[in-house]
DNA sequence: CCGGATCCTTGCTGATACTG
DNA sequence: CAGTATCAGCAAGGATCCGG
């Protein structure tokens, strides 16, 4: 359990507290599940998650972007153009995520929420 | 993808949020772990757990407890004893730990950690 | 259209001291 | 031994404004 490690900086107690400094927070999973389908620009992501600040948007896509879980592509045009694009690190991520997901929904039955169209 | 809900007065956008609620933070996956072989009393989770703080350790499993996690016994006995055990909700949330452990760890080679004797 | 910088509020967390 | 209360520091996050 104590196996606590050092990594870019910031201590870790558990592989998992590494894992979820790449998928954790309120807002890299959205993210990751709107970029599964292809590369997505900065203006589409905002209006895929209506919710998310535009700092909070900013801020996870560079996160994101320094842990390599995703590239950024800059188009010189006019109006200016930028997509995001899932890694392949990013990309291994997924079936994780997915069990995460099937475990939320069976967690939200368990407690008596009925599950709304989920996934 | 924007699917939320609320439940207990917080809003959530995803059932993976939900999940870690249950699951996430520093400290619950550790407790969970020192749980998972049987119930232990608070000092011995504090010193399984050397980092934790008193208050946070407190305040976690206090949290725990009130997500149906873990059940609190105590025994009127002197000096006072108070055991922690994992309910069978929570018995059910080992599984997805153990993925997200597994995830962490090939993490951790890809990005070049070599794992220290973990799990 | 995209992104950075600033200010300000809020909440998490540690430290410390005290109780049954 | 187990738990509570209080205070203070810091970092996360929203609102807003400015710039390429």
């Amino acid at each position: 359990m104590m196996n606590e490690f050092t990594y870019d900086n910031r201590l870790y107690y558990h592989p998992i507290e590494f894992a979820m400094a790449h998928i954790g927070g309120t807002w890299k999973i959205p993210i990751l599940l709107c970029l599964r389908n292809g590369p997505m620009r900065y203006g589409d992501l905002k209006t895929a998650i209506p919710r998310i600040s535009h700092k909070m948007l900013i801020t996870q896509l560079r996160e994101l972007e320094e842990k390599k879980m995703l590239t950024r592509h800059t188009f010189q045009e006019k109006p200016p153009r930028v997509e995001y694009q899932l890694t392949a690190l990013a990309q291994g991520a997924l079936p994780v995520v997915d069990q995460l997901a099937e475990y939320g929904i069976s967690l939200m039955k368990q407690v008596g929420i009925d599950c709304p169209t989920v996934l």
